[in-house]
DNA sequence: TCAAACCCTCACACATGTGTGAAGGTCAAA
DNA sequence: TTTGACCTTCACACATGTGTGAGGGTTTGA
């Protein structure tokens, strides 16, 4: 499909769909016309971006992380060095965190607002 | 006590913390010759706001959720209007959408790591 | 054939979080 | 009294994600 169509099954501008494949966490080919050209997958795959962009993690980190996160698991280890793996393991231990302190917060944001609730529906 | 020590304390810098302060995320008073004074109860505060800021989070919405974070709950509904609570429960969603991404993702690399210190130590 | 709707690259612009440094005031210890 | 370690404000700078538009090519349908 052309950048027109993944654009709007993603909700994405094209300018951020050329802009995450400078970066790397996409891939197209190109027709003869020099127009980019995406396969199906792509919509789930920018979907995934977008989820972890939201989330807060940096373009960087997310092309390193991505290549682990293909559907249909590659069992080919080898071209994950030392240091890739350490990258992912404290990467991993990041996203712990965050989801530790979101939890927490959106916790005590849901705790407020059953209080609000209770207090509004006594009165 | 001071900002050098805030700052040694929460591991930001004297810079961020002014930050913070300009946008409405800690307060300090003053000392008679202009230095600022922070509370004790600052440390903690400024380590919620910096989990939340690298959770994601923009200052803009911190300010908003922060006062429903404090730990003696204050009872005072008053305040809460209607268009605060809406953007309160949206964000909660939205928090909840990047625990989501986040807990799927992290599990994925969990499982990559896991599958590569299998496939090494079986060699 | 012409207009509309695509596509391309390139570049400037903006908000946000953060670093850095200048120019200068305060305070404590040597 | 001077030095050094604090503090102040202000301003410029940078990376990142994202918007916008210029200048120009392609494709499709009236």
């Amino acid at each position: 499909m052309r950048i027109g169509e993944l654009s709007a099954r993603t909700g994405t501008s094209r300018r951020l769909l050329r802009y995450y494949e400078e970066r790397g966490l996409i891939a197209s080919t190109r027709c003869a016309n020099g127009y980019r050209d995406y396969d199906e997958r792509l919509v789930d795959r920018v979907l995934q971006v977008r989820g972890l962009l939201d989330a807060g993690l940096p373009t960087r980190i997310i092309k390193q992380i991505l290549p682990c996160l293909d559907k249909p698991r590659v069992i080919y280890f080898p071209d994950a060095t030392p240091e890739m793996l350490a990258t992912l393991e404290q990467e991993r231990d990041r996203m712990t965190e965050r989801v530790e302190c979101l939890t927490r917060n959106r916790d005590a944001i849901s705790e407020y607002l059953d209080a609000v609730k209770a207090y509004n529906g006594q009165r």
